[in-house]
DNA sequence: TCAATAGTGTCTTTCAGACAGTATATA
DNA sequence: TATATACTGTCTGAAAGACACTATTGA
């Protein structure tokens, strides 16, 4: 019955995001193979398969991630983005791709040196890098919805911290806004929208205090739901 | 290279809204086969492929809407939701699905009649009956997925406008705003609202009044970017 | 002491919720 | 005339943007 229909080649490829010297990063890798040998591309692979099981496109993702990339399932952010699936996105077959973006610390980024050597994977600036790549089949597009998804959402929900260590000052916090939506914020008033959130218990103070600047700053630590 | 991996079965469900009588329904079908026979379902079917070409996924979505409820692509507002891919959502095989959520304007709710006869379809109370029925597959958890999205995007986005008649009154639109939301809103503050949409160019006020209460309302027309 | 960042407070505008009140149609 | 709905206006509080101001550190 189900085995009338032909069926598409399933991938997912992933939108891996991090911020390093006030500046958003996407991780790429170098294709080895056709079609697009030695570009650019978005890390991703196919999606394990059988006629009964196989994996989940969630745990799908994680793994093309760890492979690809050396970035550990358990301490990365993940969420599903968007599927695509035009008819011509890869010349060679029907192939459908589930996007997901990721969202990385910057305490991590060391260990995707250890999967560089063998993968050649790489940071890029989004703003300044990845516009001359050039990147493979309609990655550029998937890029782009990840970048409206992320500057969409950091406004109402707390995905902000995922790019920031454990403990933070409210400029770190503040930085990675700003690299996130491209503008500047006023450190007054952002300030103040983070005293609301320290009051609402969304985080709390930790201890010490953090010497970047000229004058040492109070860190705060994100207390998430049910802990 | 890539016929090394084995492939999934792929579909298309479409979450279907319209609002009847200040109540959210929701489009369902009975299905025929096995399994789940007998059982409601979301309206969807297998995506067209083909090793070179094939159908876009969201042509897909519109084609199935088309063909199991009547409901004419051209007029329905459709935009993709999630997909699902747990292993185990068909006990079949191995089948991933791509949702999506459409909204049908009441006027367009006759044209179901047409296929209903052909297709068995309804539309279904969403709080008051879907509840019971006991959806087959995962369909419940893409319809809480589908009410979600909704019922977010209502709040930033004009698709209160895609469940209401070409001309409305303010009290229609309101009427759209509680029936997804499920909370009564108020008439003077919402009006104000609606004044900025006007103040805004997003509305423009239409020739007549309708009659539907004591005195007769103004009627009002949504402007779509660029026309 | 100076410069730079940490941190506080104030003014204004915008918008939402609560709610009183006026206007106009039909039964 | 009664009443339900259409429609207007006002008060209050929450939150954002602009910006002046104080505090504390290292160089």
């Amino acid at each position: 019955m189900t085995d009338e229909y032909p069926r598409p080649a399933l991938t997912v490829d992933l939108v891996v995001f991090t911020i390093l010297d006030s500046d958003l990063k996407l991780l790429l890798v170098r294709r080895k193979l056709e079609p697009f040998r030695g570009s650019w591309a978005l890390p991703g692979g196919f999606v394990r398969v059988e006629e009964q099981g196989g994996e989940d496109l969630e745990d799908a993702a994680h793994r093309e991630l760890e492979e690809e990339t050396g970035l550990p399932r358990d301490r990365v952010y993940l969420e599903q983005l968007y599927t695509f699936g035009r008819p011509d996105r890869d010349p060679r077959t029907r192939v459908v791709t589930v996007a997901y973006y990721a969202l990385v610390r910057p305490e991590l980024i060391p260990l995707t040196r250890a999967a560089t050597d063998a993968a050649d994977a790489r940071w890029f600036s989004v703003a300044k890098e990845v516009p001359e790549l050039g990147l493979a089949f309609d990655h550029e597009q998937i890029l782009n919805c990840g970048l409206e998804r992320i500057r969409g959402k950091i406004d109402y929900a707390p995905i902000g911290f995922e790019l920031v260590p454990e403990t933070f000052t409210v400029s770190e916090l503040r930085g990675v806004y700003e690299a996130i939506k491209g503008t500047a914020y006023d450190p007054a008033n952002f300030r103040r929208r983070f005293r609301r959130m320290l009051t609402d218990g969304v985080i709390v103070q930790a201890p010490g205090k953090r010497a970047t600047g000229r004058r040492p700053a109070t860190v705060y630590r994100f207390v998430q739901r049910g802990s």
